[in-house]
This record gives structure tokens, C-alpha cells and sequence, in this order.
DNA sequence: CCCTATTCTGGCACCGAATGCCACAAGAAG
DNA sequence: CTTCTTGTGGCATTCGGTGCCAGAATAGGG
């Protein structure tokens, strides 16, 4: 009665089948010279229903994006508060759809260069996962207030995004290097946002500054007396 | 002979009453519901006009934030090679341009907030400032090797647009507050930005450690002589 | 003064994306 | 078989966006 019916939910054509015939004229004839009359015929699927499951032209070329951002953020709701960790792993999903299918994700980043107005949809693709991420960053945040909490977790996920969309962009541009250099690169980008990052999102107030001490003891001070106190000064410091 | 003619340029409306008009119609009527027509009829301007000088429907609501973007970019392109100084002063710009009228930049904000087309274009606007803030932070950075500088110089740049945007929203979900709060507020994230972003521009190689200076003189050392001397010491451990 | 080049302008026709409405097909549950 | 649900296609319509052409207004040259 409930949740059931129909032909069961399986379109006539599967969406990726629509999705690539949509890529290859696009990349053929060029976006804007491409009707979705073309495309209902290049697929057997009506116009009609072509707007109807994609909702419009663009909307096809990154129907599988919006697949995995849907993944991608039921991860993030389902993973344990440990803020920086599940983030890096979140961006390592994105990456790794990407580099699933170079059949779609490589033409359509040609395309996108190429077209200001899909170059704009998928500015808001990424847009959506910083906002995904700085809103777990901010959830499960431990130090500051509500303010300065919000900026440094909306600074990081953009940190974060930065970092990952550069990977992303040297994969683009050349699709056929060995995926491990990729990996490694992501591995490296997300060491560099996490020593950035890390400090921002635990400090109480702004990130740790440099300490200076200065210890004045009495000159006749025993040398191991000296180092117990100068090192319980610097764990007090530490601990503050 | 070149670059005259005409009636000098000046178009008959104003853009500023053309936009203006078109805030006012969007608010009353929505964004959807209001026809080109109706902002042709509405100001005077015939419907082909609206569409040659603005692009598009969409494009007369950015219409002068497109002038304050070729602004900042231009402030850019003639600033000196002081990577952050240049950069957080732009970023002042932008914001200054905000708030200079709130006339257009807060409706604005209403009807991007609730038009996910329009959150889209406003973004696609940060993503260019993001661009033009990364390209200018790669040319004139000085640490590591092309790849990492690209890497450091667009985390830094996303940083602070994140940062800046994050005030930004503060100040346009209550633009009736005193607007030096936000300046305040920006000074205060600027700040954090460029603890966060410093060391990376400069770093060689990973980020600066905390620092334990552990100075040892005679007891009879002057006062003066003592601060000159952990100057000095503090001085060479920044250079290296 | 007239002529011309340049630029903003408006009207018209046209294309195509996108939506609403309606009818139909097909499998699932009763 | 009936009914409900869901995917589907056709049709008409609205409206954003563009190409084309003609008129108006202004500056400069003869």
C-alpha cells in the first residue's frame, strides 16, 4: 500500500545511459547547439520526460554528481564526531567518484571550461559541499563560541575544498597519469590543510602563537633542577 | 574618429534605476512571476535593450556587482607584490561595496536566499573573486615550488573569501546594526585568516613549530643589554 | 550646412528551454 | 479484475534569449 507500485521504479533507460549519449553530443555539436529534442531522439527517451527526470539541460551532465554529493553527505551524517578525520574521508569519496568514471567527469570538465554558464553550475556543485562540510565541522566543533566556532569551520571546509578541487583539477587535465601520483597528491593537499586546519579548530581563541620563555633562575641552580622547571613552565603553557 | 560618436555613451536610463526597479518588482512579485516585460514597461527601457546591455534577467540583479568585481581586479593588477596586504585590502573593498548601498545588496541577499538559481549566480560571483584572489596570491607568492605555491595560494584565497563572506552574511541578515561592529568583525576575521594563512605563503616546508628560547646570561646582565640580546635571538629564529 | 561614422535604441520574428495538463501503459497489491 | 502507484509521451503555452533591421541622436570632417 505503501512505497510500492509502478513499474517498480526502473526507468525505461537508465540515467547513465542518458547521461553519456547527452556528453558525446554535447562534445560533438556543443551545448548550446544541442535541443533536447536531440537528445530524446539520440535515447529513445521523450522530451518530455527527459525534463521531467533531470529536471533541465544542465541538469544532465551532472545528474551522477548529484548522486554522489547525496552519498557523500548521508556519510557525513552517519559518521562519529571526530570533525577532521570523517571530513578528509568525505573528500576522499568525492575524489574517488570523480576518478570512478573519467567517461563522464573528463568531457564534461572540458565542457565545463569551455561554457561560463555550466563553469557556474559546477561552482555551485563544490559551493554545496562546503557548505555540507562547514555545517559538520561547525556541528561537532569543541572550542570557541558559536561565532568564531562558525568562521573556523567554514574557513577549513574551504580550506578543505580548495585543497581537494586542485587535486582534482591536475587529475582533470591529465586523466591518464597513474591514479596513485593522484592519490598521493590528495594525501599530500589534505596534510596541508589539516596542519592549517587543526590548530584553527581547537583553539580557544585564535591559534596558538609562538611561546618565548624566559626563565631566570639563580646561577647556582642544578642543571637537572633547571630542566624539570623550565619543562613543567612550557607543559603549563601548553596546557592553557 | 575612434571612440566617440553617438550620444556619448550614456545610455538614456540609468543602470542603477533600472536595477533598482527590477529589486522592486522581484520583491513584490517574485523573482519567476516577474516577466522582462513587465521591467521593460517599468522603467521605460524596451525589452531588447534590457536584454543587450544586461545579458539576461539574472544579470541585472549583479549588474553592479559586476562593476564593483572589474574594480577589485583592477585594484589587483595595480597593486605591489605584498601578497596578504593586497589581498585583505581588496577584500575590504568587496565588503565596503556591500555595504555602501544596502538599497541593492540586501534585497539582493533575500531573494538569492530563497531562489536556489539566484544562490547559484551569487556564488559563481565569490568563486570569481576566489579566482582572481588565488591567481594573485600564486604570481606573487615566494615559498615552494609552482605546485605548492598554486596549492597554498588557493586554500589561502578560499580562506579568505570564506572568512569574508562569513561577515559579510553576519551584517546582511541584520543590516540595521552599527556597521562598525562589522568592521570589527572583519577585522577580527582577517586577523584569523591571516595567522591561518601566513605561515603557509612563507613556509618552506610545513609550518612554523612553537619556539622555546632558553637564554642564559650573567645575573649582572642590564636589563636593556638582556631584551636587546632575546631581540636579537627571537629576530633570527623569524628569519629562518 | 551636409555628410558620414558611431552608438544606443526599439520593434519584430524566431528558437528553444521549461512547465502544466491530460491521457496512457504497466506492474503491484487488494 | 480492480485499483493504486509510477513512469511515460503528446500538446499547448509561456517566456527567456538572439538575430536582424531600421531609426534616432551625437560628434567630427569637408
Amino acid at each position: 500500500m505503501e512505497r510500492s507500485g509502478g513499474r517498480g521504479g526502473q526507468p525505461r533507460v537508465a540515467t547513465r545511459e542518458v547521461v553519456l549519449a547527452a556528453v558525446r553530443l554535447f562534445t560533438e555539436s556543443g551545448f548550446d547547439d544541442t535541443t533536447m529534442d536531440q537528445i530524446a531522439t539520440a535515447t529513445g527517451v521523450s522530451r518530455r520526460s527527459l525534463f521531467r527526470r533531470f529536471g533541465s539541460k544542465e541538469d544532465i551532465l551532472f545528474a551522477e554528481h548529484d548522486e554522489l554529493f547525496s552519498t557523500v553527505v548521508r556519510y557525513l551524517e552517519a559518521s562519529p564526531d571526530e570533525p577532521l578525520t570523517s571530513v578528509f574521508a568525505a573528500a576522499r569519496l568525492v575524489l574517488q567518484g570523480y576518478l570512478r568514471d573519467p567517461e563522464i567527469t573528463v568531457p564534461r570538465y572540458r565542457l565545463v571550461r569551455a561554457h561560463p554558464r555550466l563553469r557556474d553550475r559546477e561552482v555551485a556543485m563544490t559551493a554545496r559541499y562546503q557548505a555540507a562540510f562547514s555545517s559538520y565541522l561547525s556541528r561537532c566543533g569543541d572550542g570557541g563560541g558559536r561565532e568564531g566556532r562558525s568562521l573556523a569551520a567554514g574557513v577549513a571546509a574551504a580550506s578543505l575544498i580548495s585543497a581537494h578541487n586542485h587535486v582534482l583539477r591536475g587529475w582533470l587535465r591529465r586523466p591518464e597519469q597513474d591514479s596513485r601520483e593522484v592519490w598521493a597528491g590528495f594525501d599530500e593537499a589534505m596534510d596541508f590543510v589539516r596542519r592549517a586546519a587543526e590548530p584553527m579548530l581547537h583553539a580557544e581563541r585564535g591559534p596558538r602563537r609562538d611561546h618565548v620563555l624566559v626563565a631566570v633562575y639563580p646561577g647556582d641552580t642544578g642543571r637537572e633542577e633547571l630542566l624539570r622547571r623550565i619543562g613543567a613552565a612550557v607543559q603549563a603553557s601548553e596546557g592553557s
